[in-house]
DNA sequence: TTTGCTGCAAATGCTTTGCATGTAG
DNA sequence: CTACATGCAAAGCATTTGCAGCAAA
């Protein structure tokens, strides 16, 4: 079995990485999951890996930058799996619902005011917390409740 | 003695709180303490508040709106004294310097973004990464060894 | 075989909390 | 006097680490 991602990065291929690597890729697009919740992705399929090994993997994956962390608020860390281009985030401070968004123009701009101040972007993070439109959203079904 | 800031809350006017707001609003503009900066500082001044107390009443001071708090990157969090209006961040990778900046242009493109996806901005976190030019800075110091 | 990986459990570091006592209003 | 604050120490959580055994190359 070929296994580019892992190799280019140095890493040996093993059940625990391959494992974890696929519960990343089967995630549908713009969800995060937590360190705990990989892990009880991986108990329910009856594997025998540790959270230990889980945070160990995760950050290897991320230092070969297969994966990104998000840090929304300073809540628990989330990762998503690295599908080429660069995105933003909007997060529902209601139902925590997080949609991705690219703007170039909002990329462009963030380094010319870097660049004022005598810095050189390497990364930045942005993420705008909002309340969605969403008929679930307990926002909306609050608001429902009180205009009968 | 008057104190609006904390009456306005519904917050007793109390030794450990005048302090703690005290030391905040003696920062220089741009520079963001965490909780056990300002335990030491209080230390320092021999008071003898506890570190419990200080995470309680930043608490506090976040709910009344008094003060914000950051993560940057998800590190330990840092305080920082509101002073009117909102800014967003720049952080050198290197020498951890923290300058701070204001975009309007970048702000409306953001509601933009946003609304384009249904949802109504209520905060929003910005903060670029980069290098930075000073002098003193470790990058600029490693690559002066390097290029004599 | 050799080097790197993993499970487990213990350790860490930031932050929160319970409770008995103290104090502002 | 009463409600709220505080100090202290213990508890909580997310995350990291040490170590002895295991497995990929």
């Amino acid at each position: 079995m070929e296994h580019p991602d892992l190799r280019r990065a140095g890493l040996k291929v093993t059940g625990p990485r391959l494992k974890i690597l696929e519960i990343l890729a089967n995630e549908a697009l713009g969800s995060h999951l937590s360190a705990e919740a990989i892990y009880r992705r991986l108990l329910v399929q009856a594997t025998d890996i540790g959270l230990g090994t889980v945070y160990r993997v995760l950050g290897q994956f991320e230092a070969a930058g297969l994966i990104t962390r998000h840090h929304f608020d300073g809540e628990t860390a989330v990762y998503e799996l690295n599908r080429g281009e660069h995105h933003d985030h909007v997060v529902c401070m209601d139902c925590n619902r997080v949609e991705e968004f690219t703007d170039d123009e909002i990329e462009s701009l963030q380094s010319k005011a870097a660049q004022r101040l005598g810095f050189e972007v390497i990364d930045h993070a942005l993420i705008l917390y909002g309340r969605c439109r969403r008929t679930a959203c307990p926002h909306r079904l609050a608001a429902a409740k009180s205009e009968p």
